[in-house]
DNA sequence: CATAATATTAGTAGTATGCTAAAATATATA
DNA sequence: TATATATTTTAGCATACTACTAATATTATG
Protein backbone atom coordinates (compact mmCIF):
# COMPACT_ATOMS: atom_id res chain seq x y z
CA UNK A 1 0.00 0.00 0.00
CA UNK A 2 2.86 2.48 0.06
CA UNK A 3 2.59 5.25 -2.52
CA UNK A 4 5.44 6.07 -4.33
CA UNK A 5 4.94 9.22 -5.95
CA UNK A 6 6.80 11.62 -8.26
CA UNK A 7 8.24 14.99 -7.94
CA UNK A 8 5.02 15.94 -10.65
CA UNK A 9 3.20 13.91 -9.26
CA UNK A 10 3.54 15.74 -5.72
CA UNK A 11 2.89 19.00 -7.78
CA UNK A 12 -0.14 18.15 -9.17
CA UNK A 13 -1.90 16.69 -5.83
CA UNK A 14 -0.98 20.04 -4.09
CA UNK A 15 -1.90 22.24 -6.83
CA UNK A 16 -5.28 20.43 -7.42
CA UNK A 17 -6.13 20.24 -3.65
CA UNK A 18 -5.24 24.23 -3.04
CA UNK A 19 -5.42 26.31 -6.23
CA UNK A 20 -9.17 25.91 -6.83
CA UNK A 21 -12.46 25.82 -4.99
CA UNK A 22 -13.81 25.87 -8.15
CA UNK A 23 -14.27 21.79 -9.68
CA UNK A 24 -10.89 21.35 -11.31
CA UNK A 25 -10.62 20.30 -15.13
CA UNK A 26 -7.91 18.95 -17.04
CA UNK A 27 -6.93 22.21 -18.84
CA UNK A 28 -7.04 23.56 -15.46
CA UNK A 29 -4.22 21.27 -14.13
CA UNK A 30 -2.43 21.89 -17.40
CA UNK A 31 -2.55 26.01 -16.68
CA UNK A 32 -1.48 25.21 -13.02
CA UNK A 33 1.40 23.12 -13.86
CA UNK A 34 2.56 24.85 -16.64
CA UNK A 35 2.46 22.18 -18.52
CA UNK A 36 0.51 20.93 -22.15
CA UNK A 37 -2.72 19.10 -21.93
CA UNK A 38 -1.80 16.34 -23.04
CA UNK A 39 1.42 15.99 -20.75
CA UNK A 40 -1.22 16.93 -17.96
CA UNK A 41 -3.48 13.79 -19.64
CA UNK A 42 -0.57 11.55 -19.21
CA UNK A 43 0.25 12.73 -15.28
CA UNK A 44 -4.28 12.27 -14.53
CA UNK A 45 -3.79 9.29 -15.71
CA UNK A 46 -1.09 8.14 -14.11
CA UNK A 47 -2.95 9.34 -10.40
CA UNK A 48 -5.82 7.76 -11.02
CA UNK A 49 -4.12 4.43 -11.80
CA UNK A 50 -2.38 4.62 -8.57
CA UNK A 51 -6.16 5.65 -7.51
CA UNK A 52 -4.65 9.04 -6.16
CA UNK A 53 -7.18 10.72 -8.25
CA UNK A 54 -10.70 10.61 -9.76
CA UNK A 55 -12.61 11.99 -12.70
CA UNK A 56 -16.26 12.65 -12.83
CA UNK A 57 -17.76 14.26 -15.82
CA UNK A 58 -14.31 15.76 -16.65
CA UNK A 59 -13.90 17.05 -12.75
CA UNK A 60 -11.12 15.53 -11.56
CA UNK A 61 -10.94 15.80 -7.99
CA UNK A 62 -8.80 13.51 -4.98
CA UNK A 63 -9.56 10.30 -3.81
CA UNK A 64 -10.03 9.78 -0.12
CA UNK A 65 -6.37 8.14 -0.22
CA UNK A 66 -5.58 11.22 -2.13
CA UNK A 67 -6.74 13.50 0.47
CA UNK A 68 -4.37 11.44 3.05
CA UNK A 69 -1.42 12.23 0.67
CA UNK A 70 -2.10 15.83 0.44
CA UNK A 71 -2.64 15.36 4.32
CA UNK A 72 0.95 13.97 4.60
CA UNK A 73 2.63 15.96 2.02
CA UNK A 74 1.52 19.22 4.12
CA UNK A 75 2.63 18.10 7.64
CA UNK A 76 5.93 16.90 6.42
CA UNK A 77 6.13 20.37 4.72
CA UNK A 78 5.20 22.40 7.41
CA UNK A 79 6.86 20.68 10.38
CA UNK A 80 10.25 20.91 8.41
CA UNK A 81 9.76 24.44 7.70
CA UNK A 82 8.92 25.55 11.52
CA UNK A 83 12.36 23.76 12.12
CA UNK A 84 13.53 25.13 9.21
CA UNK A 85 13.04 28.71 9.76
CA UNK A 86 13.65 28.02 13.86
CA UNK A 87 16.76 27.69 12.32
CA UNK A 88 16.75 30.90 10.90
CA UNK A 89 16.10 29.70 6.97
CA UNK A 90 13.78 32.54 5.63
CA UNK A 91 10.20 31.21 4.95
CA UNK A 92 10.48 30.99 1.87
CA UNK A 93 13.54 29.81 0.61
CA UNK A 94 12.44 27.38 3.29
CA UNK A 95 9.33 26.73 1.31
CA UNK A 96 10.68 26.16 -2.24
CA UNK A 97 13.74 23.86 -0.83
CA UNK A 98 11.01 21.31 1.27
CA UNK A 99 9.31 21.36 -1.65
CA UNK A 100 12.08 19.05 -3.00
CA UNK A 101 11.40 16.67 -0.73
CA UNK A 102 7.96 16.50 1.58
CA UNK A 103 6.70 13.51 -0.51
CA UNK A 104 9.43 11.63 0.28
CA UNK A 105 9.45 11.67 3.85
CA UNK A 106 8.65 9.03 6.38
CA UNK A 107 5.46 9.64 8.11
CA UNK A 108 6.44 8.42 11.00
CA UNK A 109 9.47 10.15 11.81
CA UNK A 110 7.59 13.73 10.55
CA UNK A 111 5.37 12.83 13.37
CA UNK A 112 8.20 12.39 16.31
CA UNK A 113 9.86 15.80 14.85
CA UNK A 114 6.53 17.44 15.21
CA UNK A 115 6.17 16.22 18.51
CA UNK A 116 9.63 17.52 19.52
CA UNK A 117 9.05 20.88 18.38
CA UNK A 118 5.78 21.21 20.82
CA UNK A 119 2.98 19.99 18.16
CA UNK A 120 2.52 23.56 16.92
CA UNK A 121 -0.62 24.13 15.07
CA UNK A 122 0.28 26.35 12.88
CA UNK A 123 3.08 26.81 10.23
CA UNK A 124 5.40 29.90 9.91
CA UNK A 125 2.63 31.17 7.00
CA UNK A 126 0.22 30.77 9.36
CA UNK A 127 -1.60 27.48 7.94
CA UNK A 128 -2.37 24.20 10.03
CA UNK A 129 0.23 21.63 10.25
CA UNK A 130 -2.35 18.97 10.05
CA UNK A 131 -4.73 20.25 7.13
CA UNK B 1 27.35 24.59 -11.57
CA UNK B 2 24.68 23.17 -9.95
CA UNK B 3 24.66 19.34 -9.78
CA UNK B 4 21.29 17.87 -9.94
CA UNK B 5 21.73 14.12 -9.50
CA UNK B 6 19.33 11.34 -8.73
CA UNK B 7 19.19 8.55 -6.03
CA UNK B 8 21.20 6.38 -8.11
CA UNK B 9 24.04 8.58 -8.78
CA UNK B 10 23.80 9.63 -5.28
CA UNK B 11 24.39 6.25 -3.98
CA UNK B 12 27.16 5.38 -6.53
CA UNK B 13 28.84 8.01 -5.26
CA UNK B 14 28.76 7.17 -1.44
CA UNK B 15 29.49 3.75 -1.61
CA UNK B 16 32.90 4.85 -4.11
CA UNK B 17 33.41 7.08 -1.14
CA UNK B 18 32.94 4.71 1.52
CA UNK B 19 32.53 0.74 0.80
CA UNK B 20 36.69 0.92 -0.08
CA UNK B 21 40.46 1.69 0.35
CA UNK B 22 41.22 -0.68 -2.09
CA UNK B 23 40.94 1.10 -6.01
CA UNK B 24 37.55 0.51 -7.45
CA UNK B 25 36.74 -1.00 -10.76
CA UNK B 26 33.85 -0.88 -12.54
CA UNK B 27 32.37 -4.38 -11.33
CA UNK B 28 33.11 -3.52 -7.93
CA UNK B 29 30.59 -0.55 -8.21
CA UNK B 30 28.06 -3.13 -9.58
CA UNK B 31 28.83 -5.69 -7.01
CA UNK B 32 28.53 -2.69 -4.71
CA UNK B 33 24.96 -1.10 -6.16
CA UNK B 34 23.58 -4.59 -6.97
CA UNK B 35 23.28 -4.03 -10.84
CA UNK B 36 24.77 -5.61 -13.81
CA UNK B 37 28.02 -4.37 -15.03
CA UNK B 38 26.10 -2.61 -18.46
CA UNK B 39 23.71 -0.32 -15.94
CA UNK B 40 27.08 0.52 -13.53
CA UNK B 41 29.29 1.21 -17.04
CA UNK B 42 25.97 3.64 -18.04
CA UNK B 43 25.62 5.08 -14.19
CA UNK B 44 29.69 5.79 -14.07
CA UNK B 45 29.68 7.08 -17.71
CA UNK B 46 26.92 9.71 -16.58
CA UNK B 47 29.13 10.73 -13.63
CA UNK B 48 32.06 11.11 -15.45
CA UNK B 49 30.26 13.37 -17.75
CA UNK B 50 29.13 15.53 -15.05
CA UNK B 51 32.65 15.66 -14.01
CA UNK B 52 31.70 14.02 -10.74
CA UNK B 53 33.86 10.74 -11.75
CA UNK B 54 37.01 10.08 -13.29
CA UNK B 55 38.28 6.33 -14.65
CA UNK B 56 42.38 6.13 -14.91
CA UNK B 57 43.42 2.68 -16.16
CA UNK B 58 39.95 1.17 -15.44
CA UNK B 59 40.27 2.70 -11.38
CA UNK B 60 37.38 4.62 -10.91
CA UNK B 61 37.20 7.55 -8.27
CA UNK B 62 35.72 10.17 -6.79
CA UNK B 63 37.02 14.29 -8.57
CA UNK B 64 37.54 16.78 -6.39
CA UNK B 65 33.76 18.11 -7.56
CA UNK B 66 32.78 15.25 -6.61
CA UNK B 67 34.50 14.84 -3.71
CA UNK B 68 33.07 18.56 -2.50
CA UNK B 69 29.37 16.66 -3.71
CA UNK B 70 29.99 13.83 -1.26
CA UNK B 71 31.15 15.80 2.03
CA UNK B 72 27.90 18.03 1.50
CA UNK B 73 25.65 15.05 1.16
CA UNK B 74 27.43 13.47 4.09
CA UNK B 75 26.95 16.97 5.64
CA UNK B 76 23.17 17.17 5.11
CA UNK B 77 22.70 13.42 5.83
CA UNK B 78 24.35 13.44 9.23
CA UNK B 79 22.85 16.97 10.31
CA UNK B 80 19.45 15.38 9.73
CA UNK B 81 20.22 12.31 11.49
CA UNK B 82 20.69 14.30 14.96
CA UNK B 83 17.53 15.87 14.19
CA UNK B 84 16.10 13.00 13.98
CA UNK B 85 17.41 10.78 16.75
CA UNK B 86 17.01 13.76 18.75
CA UNK B 87 13.40 13.54 18.06
CA UNK B 88 13.25 9.84 18.87
CA UNK B 89 13.59 8.13 15.71
CA UNK B 90 15.62 4.96 16.13
CA UNK B 91 19.16 5.76 14.30
CA UNK B 92 18.98 2.89 11.65
CA UNK B 93 15.58 4.39 10.89
CA UNK B 94 16.61 7.91 10.46
CA UNK B 95 19.64 6.81 8.17
CA UNK B 96 17.64 4.71 5.88
CA UNK B 97 15.11 7.49 5.36
CA UNK B 98 17.24 9.98 5.25
CA UNK B 99 19.25 8.49 2.51
CA UNK B 100 16.14 9.76 0.59
CA UNK B 101 16.56 12.97 0.76
CA UNK B 102 20.27 14.23 1.47
CA UNK B 103 20.93 14.69 -1.81
CA UNK B 104 18.14 17.08 -2.66
CA UNK B 105 18.89 19.32 0.37
CA UNK B 106 19.80 22.31 -0.14
CA UNK B 107 23.87 23.24 1.20
CA UNK B 108 22.59 26.94 2.91
CA UNK B 109 19.74 25.54 4.80
CA UNK B 110 21.58 22.61 6.59
CA UNK B 111 24.47 24.98 7.27
CA UNK B 112 21.73 27.10 9.40
CA UNK B 113 20.20 23.66 10.65
CA UNK B 114 23.61 22.48 11.57
CA UNK B 115 24.79 25.88 13.79
CA UNK B 116 21.11 25.76 15.59
CA UNK B 117 21.97 22.58 16.69
CA UNK B 118 25.23 23.57 18.25
CA UNK B 119 27.38 22.95 15.32
CA UNK B 120 28.31 19.32 16.68
CA UNK B 121 31.02 17.20 14.99
CA UNK B 122 29.71 13.52 15.04
CA UNK B 123 26.87 12.06 14.04
CA UNK B 124 24.59 9.80 15.92
CA UNK B 125 27.04 7.03 14.28
CA UNK B 126 30.03 8.63 15.64
CA UNK B 127 30.98 9.63 12.10
CA UNK B 128 31.82 13.24 11.33
CA UNK B 129 29.17 15.40 10.17
CA UNK B 130 32.04 17.19 8.06
CA UNK B 131 33.83 14.74 6.66
C1' DC C 1 -26.77 23.23 -36.08
C1' DA C 2 -22.37 25.47 -36.03
C1' DT C 3 -18.75 27.26 -33.43
C1' DA C 4 -15.88 27.22 -29.57
C1' DA C 5 -13.87 24.92 -25.79
C1' DT C 6 -12.00 20.66 -23.88
C1' DA C 7 -10.28 16.23 -24.01
C1' DT C 8 -8.08 12.51 -26.10
C1' DT C 9 -5.10 9.87 -29.25
C1' DA C 10 -1.10 9.22 -31.99
C1' DG C 11 3.40 9.99 -32.74
C1' DT C 12 7.90 11.58 -31.30
C1' DA C 13 11.64 12.58 -28.06
C1' DG C 14 14.96 12.71 -24.07
C1' DT C 15 16.61 11.10 -19.48
C1' DA C 16 17.16 7.56 -16.17
C1' DT C 17 17.11 2.90 -14.98
C1' DG C 18 17.64 -1.84 -15.98
C1' DC C 19 18.51 -6.23 -18.50
C1' DT C 20 20.89 -10.04 -21.79
C1' DA C 21 24.01 -11.41 -25.18
C1' DA C 22 27.92 -10.67 -27.64
C1' DA C 23 32.31 -8.58 -28.69
C1' DA C 24 36.47 -6.46 -27.33
C1' DT C 25 40.31 -5.80 -24.00
C1' DA C 26 43.05 -6.83 -20.37
C1' DT C 27 45.27 -9.76 -17.19
C1' DA C 28 46.87 -14.22 -15.59
C1' DT C 29 48.55 -18.62 -15.82
C1' DA C 30 50.22 -22.67 -17.86
C1' DT D 1 53.82 -16.95 -25.94
C1' DA D 2 49.38 -18.88 -26.18
C1' DT D 3 45.39 -19.92 -23.99
C1' DA D 4 42.18 -19.12 -20.43
C1' DT D 5 39.91 -16.00 -17.33
C1' DA D 6 38.40 -11.61 -15.96
C1' DT D 7 36.71 -7.23 -17.06
C1' DT D 8 34.85 -3.79 -19.96
C1' DT D 9 32.28 -2.15 -23.59
C1' DT D 10 28.81 -2.17 -27.28
C1' DA D 11 24.42 -3.28 -29.10
C1' DG D 12 19.85 -4.06 -28.57
C1' DC D 13 15.84 -3.99 -25.96
C1' DA D 14 12.43 -2.56 -22.25
C1' DT D 15 9.95 0.38 -18.87
C1' DA D 16 8.73 4.72 -16.33
C1' DC D 17 8.38 9.55 -16.43
C1' DT D 18 8.22 13.91 -18.52
C1' DA D 19 7.14 16.69 -22.45
C1' DC D 20 5.89 18.26 -26.98
C1' DT D 21 2.94 19.00 -31.63
C1' DA D 22 -0.70 17.88 -34.57
C1' DA D 23 -4.79 15.83 -35.33
C1' DT D 24 -9.18 14.00 -33.93
C1' DA D 25 -13.05 13.46 -30.95
C1' DT D 26 -16.23 15.09 -27.69
C1' DT D 27 -18.98 18.36 -25.20
C1' DA D 28 -20.88 22.93 -24.46
C1' DT D 29 -22.75 27.15 -25.92
C1' DG D 30 -24.67 30.49 -28.81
Amino acid sequence: MESVITKKERDCIISLHDNFSLPVRLFNIAEMLNIKAPTAHELVNRLISKRILQKNNGVISLTNYGDRIYGDIMTAHRTMEIIFTESGVNSDEACSEIEKIDYLMDKKSIEKLLVNIGSPEKCPHGKPVKP
